[in-house]
DNA sequence: GCTTGGCACTCAGGACATTCGAGTGCCAGT
DNA sequence: ACTGGCACTCGAATGTCCTGAGTGCCAAGC
């Protein structure tokens, strides 16, 4: 029972230090929540609380604040993700049905994220090494260079240059064409790659064809485009509280660092339906005070990609799980249907 | 005599500001700089200078620092760019000549652009309005889905997929394909739309064809494409100084806004060579403490889309025009080349 | 007519002391 | 097991004083 209590407690200081930003006493707590027991009471629980390390005062005399441990246990134990609201939902829904293409849908998605929840919003573009190939077209600029351009199934579509020393016909551009179309349509990059590398066996390798593939497999095999993330919302780094130079200016610099954000976010298991990482708890010790709350998303059930946001450890976490998980079903959802 | 001693006491009085960050008075000025007259002496310059709007006081018994129009006749007077250092010019060289495509190009030349002045940095893409017409493509993806993509002479790459009610033959997928690139192929893209619409009279219009150009003069007059913009360097503002609420918040709004920053950046007028916008002079009032050094930049002498800075209004002007400078003039020669 | 040294004046910012109050820990009583 | 009471702590807010950088002005000098 005490326990069941204590724990009612660590869930109102972390929900009133989220709400007023400042260290929370046992007074207090007991006015504006309705526990039904006396300031001394709560006292006690904090004090084994603090014990216990969920809580924490930054001077004597002061009220406590939630550890990281805190927050973890708030949010692996005390809360569940509050469903969105009907409108919030057709909002969600009506923005990013507006899409036309793949870079609007990231980009919608990322504004809002960042709206929702009020805090920094990542979206990484779909990954290739997940998609199949949809068409890759061959096309002839000038006598000596050809256009490659490759078609995934997330709607990415990839464009290369080729030089090429020997002058094509336009019977050998369709049937160039339509061989690597043959060969590639259809599969997963992966198995696109080793089927075209099949394609130019050392001997005999036509040196045209030898050039196409290879920049069509550079293509599919460029990492380069499986670091491509989307940023939005960073105007409300300036709520972030006061400790600008420890808090702020890290981060804003792993904002540009697109391998640190992605590391932030996470592998796109989908396994784990959401990731909450906390303060300390991710990989960078200069964001010990940033949070992120981070999800899968892609068409069908596995995850292409990852979106979320950053925010301070003290943040609303009950409401951004709520939207991190609403905008990947919808982004989800749309990308299923294209 | 006395005229070019003030002068003298402004520039230095701005260089002072600008690297210690605090008013400066007459004394110190007397010291740091080999101005040979007594602090007396500038303090009645200074006076002067104060009279005519060129510096102020934040209060009474502190130095004087330089006002919006203090840093104009400052810019505008007592300055020229300063060229770059051969080693720089190398760095900025070779950094830009590792680009592979038109996106790399943009995005190397942000982060370019952010560390050499330590501000951020802006990008606009290449607009579509002057550039012309490379090439146009006609798949067929499915039987009913063809999927048009455009490729304009800055290297930029659009695609639009459009729904057809006709099966189309491989014959006539090739007069289509012919047919439209016989009309835009090399055209500017205003004329290129004007050709591509006298395709389509309304009487015998026919219904295939007419999706196909509609998509085409959709895409060219795409006004999305020309709002976009690239940023780096946002971690800078981390140094901007005391003013976190006034300066950088609206600053880090503006910076998502595309539009807005577009603006910054200015018109893309071919005559001036260089903009330097002091503060208050820009269009938003908000971002009063901000100052923009602009240039035009593009293959040939045609100004096809702009690249700057944005910092604190205290900035180092001479170095940051130099910097931009530079690198529009290897931006453009690299996009002359590709 | 500039320039200069001198001098009185101003005022932000730092050092220091004081107060105030929110909050704690502990203990004895119910 | 909970509660009321009480002494204690200490950060934040407030007030006062002082210092020093910087100014403006004036009369003297080159």
């Amino acid at each position: 029972m005490q326990e069941e209590r204590r724990l009612a407690v660590l869930r109102a200081i972390v929900e009133d230090y989220v709400a007023t930003e400042e260290p929370v006493g046992s007074k207090a707590l007991v006015e504006r929540h309705g526990l039904g027991v006396s300031p001394a009471t709560v006292r006690n629980d904090m004090a084994a609380l603090e014990d216990e390390g969920y809580i924490t005062q930054p001077h004597t005399s002061a009220g406590r604040v939630p550890t990281d441990k805190g927050y973890r246990l708030f949010v692996d134990r005390l809360t569940t993700v509050k469903p969105m609201s009907t409108a919030e939902k057709r909002a969600i829904a009506t923005i990013l049905d507006g899409a036309v293409d793949l870079d609007d849908v990231v980009n919608r998605s990322v504004r809002l994220l960042s709206q929702l929840t009020r805090q920094v919003a990542v979206v990484q573009y779909p990954t290739l090494s997940r998609s199949t190939v949809r068409h890759v077209e061959v096309i002839a600029l000038a006598p000596y260079r050809l256009l490659v351009v490759l078609i995934l199934s997330t709607g990415r579509v990839e464009q290369r240059l080729v030089e090429i020393a020997e002058e094509l016909a336009e019977d050998d551009l369709a049937d160039l064409r339509s061989l690597v179309n043959r060969t590639a349509v259809g599969e997963v990059i992966a198995e696109a790659v080793t089927a075209l590398r099949a394609l130019v066996p050392a001997e005999d390798a036509d040196p045209t064809t030898a050039a196409v593939v290879e920049t069509l497999v550079d293509a599919m095999s460029d990492h380069r485009s499986d670091e491509r993330v989307a940023v939005g919302g960073a105007a409300n780094l300036a709520r972030y509280g006061d400790n600008f130079d420890s808090a702020v200016r890290p981060l804003l610099e792993a904002l540009e660092e697109h391998v640190i954000l992605l590391k932030l976010l996470g592998e796109a298991h989908s396994g784990e339906p959401l990731t909450v990482r906390i303060g300390h708890e991710g990989p960078y010790q200069s964001l010990s005070s940033t949070s992120v709350v981070a999800t899968g998303y892609g068409p069908g059930d596995e995850a292409f990609a990852r979106l979320g946001i950053v925010g301070p450890t003290r943040m609303d976490y009950p409401g951004s799980m709520a939207a991190v998980r609403a905008v990947a079903r919808y982004v989800s959802r749309i990308l299923d249907e294209a």
